[in-house]
DNA sequence: GTCTATATGATGATAGAC
DNA sequence: GTCTATCATCATATAGAC
């Protein structure tokens, strides 16, 4: 038996995240399949013993896409918290055209999942509500109070525009935009934290 | 002569006009030639003594669309100048799939653009600074000081972010979503408002 | 300037050999 | 399961009549 069921989920997989990274850097459209399999060593008519279609196909590498996404795993958590939290917001602030790290489906994705189906868009929303669990979690742990979830959830929508936007403006102000965002997230943060310490120490 | 240099224009702004609105709407790659054209009335055929090809015209309607942006136009101000500014940012997040306006370019090219020539970029880039400066001025018209331009800054990034995401999720959970969003921003502003009235009545 | 008709090219998908 | 054709479709773009 010269193929195992084993090799054929492996190359499964193998599709499966290319696509995954292809789609989140370049949107549904720009993405061929001939490129994809290319890409994942083949030629695309082997597509078709995997996929029963692109559809298919853009639907599984999204839901990889949000599982996979950065802020579903967990950082060694041995540092600092304080610094742990900032080297998350700054990982994924530090987006660039020629890192190797696939982007986050939540900027790509804005065009695309807007025009699609009920099923795309609810695997959109659950990466979204991932995000900002994830992050309110952490959040509490620094020992933020008050409405935690609302201030997770205007960073995520802060760190998805400030990406969206930065992807999209000329080279040479790039950086710069992204240092000023990253330096108001980052307040906005700090104050939350320093509001808690300051009403725990009245008390 | 039958076709008159005026009617030439007006059939070319009718492209052009159709064409950024759709392209808003659903981005570069989802709109054709023929849609466009038969929106205008016309068969693809005509589409040629107008512009070069698809790109050209794409790179014209941005241009359109950045200056149309309902951020450009001035709306009267006679009204109470809180309420102004808030009509805005409220119009602006009250985008909804069935309103007959065009969305700003800002969302629909975060994907769009990204990957496309410097030239594209400009203009994009042109819009946002546009918004920015618009926006600056009215925070500063209503009394708000300090790092203004930085306030007007992180409240596109908001809108922008903000209206990308409820775009991309499930019909339930938009509306809500954009009222905790309006609402935020509407905070951060009257803080900033306030902030300065705090200070000019210690002086 | 606008039309119909057609050329050209790309891409998703299928058929059949190995 | 993967390959090499090949098909079918659709979209950009062109040609030529009116």
């Amino acid at each position: 038996m010269p193929y195992t069921l084993k090799h054929k989920e492996q190359t499964r997989q193998r599709i499966l995240q290319t696509a995954a990274k292809l789609f989140c850097t370049y949107g549904f459209d720009r993405v061929t399949l001939d490129q994809i399999m290319k890409k994942a060593n083949m030629t695309h008519g082997a597509f078709y013993a995997h996929f029963s279609g692109k559809s298919s196909l853009y639907e599984a590498a999204l839901q990889l896409a949000a599982s996979h996404s950065f802020w579903a795993r967990r950082e060694k958590q041995s540092e600092n918290k304080e610094t742990h939290i900032k080297a998350l917001l700054t990982r994924y602030l530090s987006w660039t055209r020629n890192s190797g790290d696939s982007p986050s489906p939540l900027e790509f994705l804005v065009t695309d999942a807007a025009h699609k189906e009920e099923k795309v868009r609810k695997a959109y929303q659950a990466c979204f509500d991932s995000l900002v669990d994830r992050l309110t979690i952490i959040l509490k742990k620094q020992g933020s109070t008050g409405d935690v979830k609302d201030l997770a959830e205007e960073t995520v929508v802060s760190l998805v525009g400030t990406v969206a936007i930065a992807r999209s403006i000329t080279q040479p102000l790039q950086r710069d935009f992204l240092k000023r965002a990253q330096s108001r997230i980052f307040n906005r943060i700090n104050l939350a934290i320093q509001d808690t310490k300051i009403v725990s120490d009245k008390c």
